[in-house]
DNA sequence: CCTGAAACTTAAATCCG
DNA sequence: CGGATTTAAGTTTCAGG
């Protein structure tokens, strides 16, 4: 996670072409060094120390970390759950948030637009264990009004990069 | 990325408690140096050390990567569209595959269970944005039965985060 | 806003017990 | 695996254009 100094900003930094070109290697490999990425980019190391320093300041770099196989670590079946919910109210919707953002097994969560409310991404050993989740997990929410799992075959592409 | 010595194992790797731990800091700050790991285990540098090369070279680890806000970059915008092919044989799907990976705003695509066939996560900058990947690179890609397009709202949650 | 070099700081990697 | 050492490296700063 990146340490902001105090009086974060935050401010819409606009980003050049440079600072795209820095963001596009570090995306591939945080580990790069200043020096390295100076050089493939036809600068010193100061101007890249300093943009660097910038970007993660204002929020664009939220942080740096290792991206882990989850077939490596018993974590090989990835399930989408779609939900709705019974009440909308405000009130309601912050409550099942906070709930459902708790368990480390979702990876992910949409507020999306359709016929259901959110779309969680589950990630989890095998069936027994999505089962184990959604029974004792997921079944103790409130407010649920119905849900659908979508089961993933296999992950063509899944990744971070957005910068190219 | 994690550079690999030339003889890659890739082992079923087993790993204990301590990998875990390494695992679940360097997930949230791949920057966290050795010693500061070992010492928040309770261990020195060099069983860090090794562990860390280890699921390196087994591949648990794939890469080092800076996160970047979406928002900031001018992709703020998440669709997620489903995707039937005409075709199921293995040449044309393997086609299909293979042009869908190819575009950038695609940051996600599964092979999924039910009614589609494909989940694709495409991220823009906005709904013109959208429509112009939608009409001309989606649009273009042969073997399309039918599409439907769903809107993220917000982003409740999204970690890569599975070592807990 | 950049260059270039210098100074500083720190971590990686090794070795022996 | 602990502990210390060595070596290497990256980061950060500064003057100057």
């Amino acid at each position: 996670m990146i340490h902001k100094k105090e009086n974060v900003t935050d401010l819409p930094l606009v980003l050049d072409e440079k600072d795209m070109g820095i963001l596009k290697l570090l995306q591939v490999d945080a580990k790069m060094t200043i020096r390295n990425i100076a050089s493939q980019l036809n600068l010193t190391t100061t101007p890249v120390y300093e943009r660097i320093r910038k970007m993660e300041q204002a929020g664009v770099i939220k942080q740096y970390a290792a991206i882990v196989d989850p077939q490596k670590i018993d974590k090989g079946l990835t399930v989408l759950c779609y939900i709705s919910l019974k009440e909308h109210s405000k009130k309601c919707g912050a409550k099942f948030i906070r709930e459902i953002v708790a368990f480390t097994e979702v990876t992910e969560c949409l507020n999306i637009s359709g016929e259901f409310d959110f779309l969680i991404k589950v990630q989890v050993k095998d069936m027994n264990a999505y089962r184990e989740f959604y029974v004792n997990k997921l079944g103790e929410v409130d407010n649920l009004s119905h849900t659908q799992s979508i089961f993933v075959i296999s992950v063509i592409k899944a990744t971070h990069q957005m910068v190219y």
